[in-house]
RNA sequence: GCCACCGUAGCUCAGUCGGUAGAGCACCUCACUCGUAAUGAGGAUGUCCGCGGUUCGAUUCCGCGCGGUGGCUCCA
């Protein structure tokens, strides 16, 4: 490779050496063409990097993830280059590659339109087709800086300085230099497939008190059929995004005369809801938990205790009534404390488990709102478990069974994330310890797999968090399972131990499906409204072939009901294929057709919403076979 | 909160370079009594998100507000 001379004069006094694509083509390697970089002894190259011949290189395909990862952040250099060419006076700052695509964040004297974009990508084009090589050269940050003030580039410059490195790397390809770590693909022309997506503002170093910058948001590719599959799958997305599929289903809806982040449930919402609800309280009590209630609102005074005055103030809602101040509830627990503390507890009575289905307000920023997924008003399926320091282990694992128990029901897969002490925190070392080792070891006695989060932690304990998959692999965080040492001091918690001493208990605060809202949003998503009988709004629909059906239908749907079946009727004098059509859109699992046979033989015909029809039932055989499908809470087949 | 885009009939959307608006579906009426994803004909439907400004005239342009969508360190 001629263009590579710098790195090459740097490593010249030694023997020959070789580029790593040289030597990759020595050793014979196939699809030479779709390998983007090079692992030298286990560390990612470019193509272009000088090496003896001894090393161990793994070529790395453009296919692979780290393939598709150095793609899209060369990418993001075409793109910056194609910004600079066409708006001079931009000034660039970083643009890293993302988990679905690559951004560049520049700052320009206006923010970037969406109608800027197809001249950008035209650029791009232009850029691939010229199939600029990306040469690396290290150079002192002395140097780096010289040249980013010479270009007018102030936060390269700053980027340099926090770095405090004796040498960087810079990329250029074409016109364009960047500092850049690397590694890049061998030239612009690599690049085979891209989009540019959205733009965006974002804050530089995402520090709301420094200036604001114009993001671009884009996808790139190995190929296009790649691309294809990924705009396909955005596609699959929207066609199951529940603010849509909740206003076609009937389920809720939201008006801007009533708030932002309030959501108003509909009949077909509402029985849902109630379903969820009384599967969670059944749960709950086979499990051991007390079904709790607390007020919406309490004293100013007790929230100050608590010190959610001091750290969450600005997120919760504030009232006065005869000159006394209260506190909208934006979590469950202080009610939870007080009912604790109504009576002297003996270790005899632990672990006490309050549950409570319980509605909280939390003041989100205006922007972070979106359908049910962010809201300003929730339910949570929230319970306190106070327990003594020995019972912590089993009772983590406890609560690990039941979310695990749960996800099952809803066929949901999911990750572990530990997040241990932050560096801002409260509580004693031994504490902590204490508290970490029991998170990691129901972990191990689970055998469950799970990653740690140094640091992440709240600030009075570590926390397991859950993060579910759905059927588009998206990733959600549900449930949390939190150790908290603050409040049962705060509250003065204790129980008297076989010593007849008063002792400090324990406590887990914990949620498995997380908010009402939330975990429905996700549920219809996943399962693109189709739910499975057992939650479905609608269970069955009957449906008359002529208005010489309606008495029978009558006569069925009472006894459907009586079996506590949730079920409509289509009785309108209406071609069946519409009739069908209809249940079909509003995804109803079982239609059941009643015609002039059915109505002889006292029975009907299923049709599933898969399209597939069952065969003539008596009303009997229809009711066991939909009760059985129902308690099994699985779908129909 | 900040940035970008958006707000037209119940829904999905078109339109107006400033002269008060349209299509499909849904709805209503009538005919058809019909067997598994749209029967036909006719009819009604709008403070063009709100308030203010510019203008002879604003749904259209400008400002402010309300609401929605996507973003706001996955560190060169």
């Amino acid at each position: 490779m001629t263009n590579n001379k710098e790195s090459r004069q740097e490593t010249e006094k030694k023997e020959e050496r070789f580029s790593s694509l040289e030597m990759l083509r020595d050793r014979g390697l196939k699809d030479i063409n779709r390998v983007l970089a090079v692992r030298v002894n286990g560390e990612l190259c470019d193509l272009s990097c000088s090496i003896e011949g001894k090393e161990v290189l793994e070529p790395v395909y453009a296919e692979s993830q780290e393939g598709l990862e150095i793609l899209r952040h060369s990418a993001s250099h075409v793109m910056a280059m194609a910004v600079k060419e066409l708006f001079p006076g931009v000034k660039v700052t970083i643009g890293p590659a993302i988990e679905n695509g690559f951004y560049y964040d520049f700052d320009y004297e206006r923010p970037f339109r969406e109608e800027d974009l197809p001249k950008i990508e035209e650029k791009m084009h232009e850029i691939v087709k010229a199939d600029y090589p990306f040469t690396r050269k290290e150079v002192t940050s002395r140097e780096a800086i010289d040249f980013f003030l010479s270009e007018g580039e102030p936060y390269k410059v700053e980027l340099i300085e926090d770095l405090g490195a004796e040498r960087v790397s810079l990329y250029s390809q074409g016109s364009f230099t960047d500092l850049c770590r690397g590694p890049h693909i061998s030239s612009s022309g690599k690049i085979k497939a891209f989009k540019l997506t959205k733009v965006a503002g974002a804050y530089w170093r995402g520090d709301e008190k420094r200036p604001m910058l114009s993001r671009i948001y884009g996808v790139a590719f190995h190929d296009q059929k790649a691309l294809k599959e990924h705009l396909k799958r955005l596609e699959e997305a929207k066609r199951r995004d529940h603010v849509r599929l909740g206003a076609q289903l009937d389920l809720f809806s939201t008006h801007e005369e009533i708030g932002a982040g309030m959501i108003v449930w509909h009949p077909k919402g509402g029985i849902l809801r109630h379903v969820l609800e009384e599967f969670e309280i059944r749960e709950h009590l086979k499990r051991g938990y007390e079904i709790v209630k607390g007020p919406q609102i309490l004293k100013t005074e007790l929230w100050k205790r608590s010190g959610h005055f001091e750290n969450y103030r600005e997120n919760m809602y504030f009232t006065e009534i005869d000159q006394q101040s209260y506190g909208i509830k934006p979590m469950n627990c202080l009610s939870h404390m007080m009912i604790y503390n109504s009576a002297l507890r003996s270790y005899r009575d632990l672990p006490k488990r309050y549950f409570e289905l319980g509605l909280v307000h939390r003041h989100e920023r205006s922007g972070v709102l979106h359908g049910l997924l962010r809201v300003r008003e929730f339910t949570q399926d929230d319970a306190h478990i106070i327990c003594t320091p020995e019972q912590l282990d089993q009772e983590i694992k406890g609560v690990l069974d039941f979310v695990k128990d749960m996800m099952a029901v809803f066929g949901f897969e999911y990750d572990l994330e530990i997040s241990t002490r932050p560096e801002k925190s409260i509580g004693s070392d031994e504490d902590w310890e204490r508290a970490t080792r029991a998170l990691i070891k129901a972990m191990e006695e689970n055998r469950l797999p799970y990653r740690i989060n140094e640091g992440d932690g709240a600030f009075y304990g570590p926390k397991i968090d859950v993060k579910l998959k759905d059927a588009l692999e998206r990733k959600w965080q549900c449930a949390t399972i939190q150790c908290d040492f603050t409040l049962p001091d705060r509250f003065n918690l204790a129980y008297i131990d076989r010593d007849g001493q008063k002792h400090r208990p324990a406590m887990i605060h914990r949620v498995i499906l997380g908010a009402l809202e939330r975990f429905i949003g996700i549920l219809i998503e996943h399962y693109a409204g189709a739910f499975p009988t057992w939650l479905a709004p609608v269970q069955a629909i009957l449906l008359t072939v002529t208005d010489r059906n309606i008495p029978y239908g009558e006569i069925l749907r009472g006894h459907l009901k009586d079996a506590e079946i949730r079920v409509e009727a289509d009785f309108r004098n209406e071609k069946l294929s519409l009739k069908v059509r209809e249940a079909q859109l509003q995804k109803i699992p079982y239609m059941l057709i009643i015609g002039d046979r059915e109505c002889q033989e006292e029975g009907l015909t299923p049709r599933l919403r898969s399209g597939k029809n069952l065969s003539f039932m008596k009303e009997k055989e229809f009711i066991l076979h939909i009760q059985e499908e129902i308690r099994q809470r699985r779908e129909g087949l």
